[in-house]
DNA sequence: ATGCCTAGTGATACTAGA
C-alpha cells in the first residue's frame, strides 16, 4: 500500500502536473494540502477522472487539505480539535481501510516572533494533544502532511541561514522531536537516516536547480504502523516539471 | 537586508507562501 503526501500550491492551478503524477506513481491513498480553492471549487470530477474518490475540506484563497484514495475515504474530523475559534482548513482525517489517516497542513508561522508564530506554536500543541490521542488508544495511524517543520539542520541546504525562521526555530524543533517522542516515527528518516532529502524547493532563486531545499513534509507512522514501512522517497523529478508545485509529493509503502 | 517567483483576489496592487 503506497501512502503519499503533496502540498500542491492551488489544485486548480496544478490540476495537470497532479494528473500526470497520479497516473505515474500510482499511489492508493494521498493527502493534499493548500488546495486554495473554497469547497465548490474542487476539481472532483477531474479526480474520479484519474481513478480516485475524495473528501475535501476547501477555504477560499488559502490553506484547504484533502484526502483521495481508491475507495471513498470514511470521514472521522475536518478540524484539529482545541479550537473553536480556528476557521482554518488545516486538518481532515479519515479512515482508509484498516488506517487512520491524519492530512495536515501546519501554519508557516513567519514572522517569527509575532501572531502568527503563536498561532503555530499554538497548533502545533493541539496537534500534539489530538497525535497523543491517537497512540494512545493504538490507533494504526499515518499523520501525512506539510508540517512547515525542519526537523534538524540535515533536512535545510544551509541550516545557518535559517536559525531564525518559523521552519527552523528551536521551540518548533523541540516541538517535533516531543511529537515523534509519544510513539510515532518519521517514515522518510526512519529508512533513509543519512540521506539528504529534500521536498521543498522555494520558487525564488533558481532554488531547484541549485538544489537548495527544505525538508518540511513528512509522513509520521504510529507504533501500530511502523513495523510496516517497507520503502518511503520524494518524487522530486515532479518539482521540476512545468507549472509544477514548490513542493514535491513524498511517499510511503506499507505491508 | 531585500527581492527574487507563484497563486488568489478582484482590480491592476495587495497578501501569503517558506
Amino acid at each position: 500500500m503506497k501512502i503519499a503526501t503533496y502540498n500542491v500550491n492551488s489544485i486548480n492551478a496544478r490540476l495537470p502536473v497532479l494528473q500526470r503524477w497520479l497516473a505515474q506513481s500510482r499511489p492508493d491513498v494521498v493527502c493534499l494540502q493548500e488546495l486554495k480553492a473554497v469547497q465548490a471549487n474542487f476539481p472532483d470530477a477531474a479526480i474520479r477522472d484519474s481513478g480516485y474518490a475524495a473528501i475535501w475540506h476547501g477555504q477560499k484563497s488559502w490553506n484547504g487539505v484533502a484526502i483521495l484514495a481508491r475507495e471513498l475515504p470514511l470521514e472521522r474530523r475536518r478540524v484539529l480539535p482545541g479550537d473553536p475559534d480556528d476557521a482554518h482548513s488545516r486538518y481532515l482525517e479519515a479512515t482508509v481501510g484498516d488506517l487512520v489517516i491524519g492530512c495536515l497542513y501546519l501554519p508557516n508561522g513567519n514572522p517569527a516572533p509575532g501572531p502568527k508564530f503563536d498561532y503555530k506554536l499554538g497548533w502545533i500543541e493541539r496537534l500534539k494533544r489530538h497525535a497523543a490521542e491517537l497512540i494512545a488508544a493504538g490507533t494504526p495511524a499515518v499523520l501525512a502532511g506539510d508540517y512547515n517543520i525542519i526537523p534538524t539542520e540535515h533536512d535545510v541546504y544551509k541550516p545557518e541561514r535559517w536559525l531564525d525562521d518559523a521552519l527552523f526555530r528551536p521551540e518548533v524543533r523541540a516541538a517535533y522531536r516531543e511529537l515523534l517522542a509519544q510513539g510515532w516515527s518519521d517514515a522518510l528518516r526512519t529508512l533513509h537516516p543519512e540521506e539528504r532529502i529534500f521536498t521543498f524547493w522555494d520558487y525564488f532563486r533558481n532554488a531547484y536547480a541549485r538544489d537548495a531545499g527544505l525538508r518540511i513534509d513528512h509522513l509520521l507512522l504510529s507504533r501500530a504502523v511502523a513495523p510496516r514501512l517497507r520503502a518511503a522517497g520524494v518524487d522530486r523529478e515532479v518539482r521540476g516539471w512545468e507549472k509544477s508545485s514548490d513542493h514535491a509529493p513524498v511517499w510511503i509503502e506499507l505491508d
